[in-house]
DNA sequence: ATGTACAATGTAAGCGCTTACATTTTCTAG
DNA sequence: CTAGAAAATGTAAGCGCTTACATTGTACAT
């Protein structure tokens, strides 16, 4: 077993040049001037000492931690990993490093605003959905700390930049073709949680989509999936089982299509015969689904991406959109009762 | 546009409750005894002035991190999520932070060992796969850092813990059922990378069964699939465009899986009629294919949460396990063949 | 009373870096 | 050859905390 070793410091390293620790500092950093030869022998003594600068100190010091914080409320399965990648790709190319924080729902309530993530260690945050408190937002903003929201609009009254998704159009999209299309009329709503901005969305784009084709809003066909499979498929099962009349469903997001499809099949219904399904997001397994789900791609990995660039700029004190709108597409597949392909594998 | 404020230090709160700096931390870190009426007072004024204390400042002054570093090769999207939200479970129940860097394979190769996640800012490393070269894990190791591996096995002579699972036995257990239960002789192997260790593992399984039957290894009949859905595709797709001829395809992963599924559907081969086809991993999607897919559940989200404990312990400098092999369990679907359930929802 | 033990708090020395400012060296032009 | 500017480097004061050690206060046994 290896002892621990004494950590090597700047001064070792300004030691073994022969220079000050402010000469290392600036080959470290690239700033100031340095001749190329002292740098060389400052490189070399760095090499020869296997150095490596003390991140604390250099933030204590300099007053920049070089890292982005990223706020979740949980860390969601089939939505979270091409955010992420989306974030991580952008965060690197800018030099950023990654703290992230995964909120506890069922966690006691933090001390009063007292996250690990914050203002303490990070140069910006991201927060996704309602990873934070209004009250916390609200005092970010308040010492001018750069905040971008994801997937979410800031309380009343914060410019706090955002990116999210289009939704209502699409969502309009959807149902539209499901009436002009194929003909449904009753067409049922799977919505997410109450809170969620994106199911508010898309039951805005479903119900300006019923009214502008003159079918009333049935509440009898509005239920909550909480865009989770298990809740849709509980519902649906509901429906089904109170003899609710039903030709086509809108599922919130993919995941509670999901779990509506595989109540369908148990009922035995059809789908799309006897019931259309459409979903939201294009998750992975959208196409693999039988049939093969007709959606709306959202660029997830896109969001985290862009994001991130908005966030840099706010760090870097340039100019930000105050919403960011990215769009969606329609994705036909089968389950709405059209013919298309399976799946573009 | 608010103001960036100056920020709050201990000395202010300190100031504020009239008692000295080494009081505020004794209250802020629980160390000491301090009379509960001046703490109540250092929590007022900390609660007063907003007062949140400066990470950086902690670490230098403390050397603890309270931060534990996730490298990985890159967020591939099936595996990770479960996976991270393993880590961050036990990581926030021992109170650490997680700091991640995910490396971008077609990135430049960093300055020798200039990691942004490493012994400078972390108390402890999970490294996934070969996330990191083998001399800088042999650096970390010889100064003493803790480092905990997942899915790969410690260069030789390092002990480092390491955390995987089972995949050889129930490689073997996916492969016999196709030759006992469905009578199958003729079994293809799609690898994964060369260096997978995981994939290593399966490929000696499916080999010992083979043997076991007294069926020889027709390398004819091993392709590497990559782990990923495109190359398994195209690899299937060349097998059957050569005329070769096979009634099974063991596919190394659920990913690869997929991948095969539709090359074969696509050439007209009936799964599992004409070409039984299992997988590995049991991915989300898995029961959604069709046929749904017969394939061995590995316990990722475990995986992580079992590498942070060892991690934990390491940090904690208790005893660790040199391996921790996770148990794997067999999902009869009906790719293979059998009848069973499509899916469990 | 008086000493002892321990609880409560304060003092101040760093932790390892960055950076404003001071100083020295080198270069350029007159 | 020399003044003055520019380049190269050094000096040292923090950054905001923790913690070893010192000091003071208090309760209790003698």
């Amino acid at each position: 077993m290896p002892k621990a070793s004494k950590r090597v410091t700047i001064s070792d390293v300004a030691r073994q040049a022969r220079v000050s620790t402010a000469t290392v500092s600036r080959v470290i950093n690239q700033t100031g001037t340095v001749a190329p030869q002292t740098e060389a022998s400052v490189r070399a003594a760095i090499a020869k000492l296997n150095y490596r600068p003390h991140t604390a100190a250099q933030i204590l010091a300099s007053k920049r931690t070089n890292t982005i914080g990223l706020i979740f409320p949980q860390i969601n399965g089939r939505y979270f990993a091409p955010l992420l990648r989306g974030i991580a790709a952008c965060a690197g190319e800018h030099g950023f490093d990654l703290l992230i924080y995964s909120v506890q729902e069922d966690n006691a309530p933090r001390e009063p605003s007292h996250y690990p993530v914050g203002d303490q260690n990070t140069d910006g945050l991201i927060v996704f959905a309602n990873g934070l408190p209004g009250q916390e937002l609200r005092r970010l903003y308040e010492i001018s700390f750069p905040v971008v929201l994801i997937h979410c609009t800031p309380p009343e009254g914060l410019a706090i930049p955002s990116v999210t998704i289009e939704n209502k159009a699409s969502a309009r999209q959807l149902v539209d073709h499901l009436i002009e299309v194929h003909g449904r009329r009753r067409i049922a709503f799977l919505a997410g949680p109450k809170t969620h901005e994106d199911s508010y969305w898309r039951e805005r784009g479903y119900r300006e989509s019923l009214r502008d084709h003159n079918i009333p809003f049935d509440p009898a066909l509005a239920s909550r999936g909480e865009f989770n499979e298990r809740v849709a498929h509980d519902a649906v099962k509901q429906w089904l089982q109170d003899g609710i009349a039903m030709d086509a469903i809108f599922a919130g997001d993919d995941d509670s299509a999901t779990g509506a499809l595989t109540a369908l099949t148990q009922a035995g219904k059809r789908v799309p015969e006897d019931v259309a399904l459409v979903g939201f997001d294009d998750i992975d397994i959208a196409r693999y689904l039988n049939p093969p789900l007709t959606t709306v791609r959202a660029p997830v990995e896109q969001v985290g991406y862009t994001a991130i660039r908005q966030l840099v700029r706010r760090i870097r004190s340039e100019q930000t959109d105050q919403l960011t709108l990215l769009p969606t597409q329609l994705v036909i597949r089968r389950s709405c009762g059209c013919n298309g392909k399976g799946g573009e594998a």
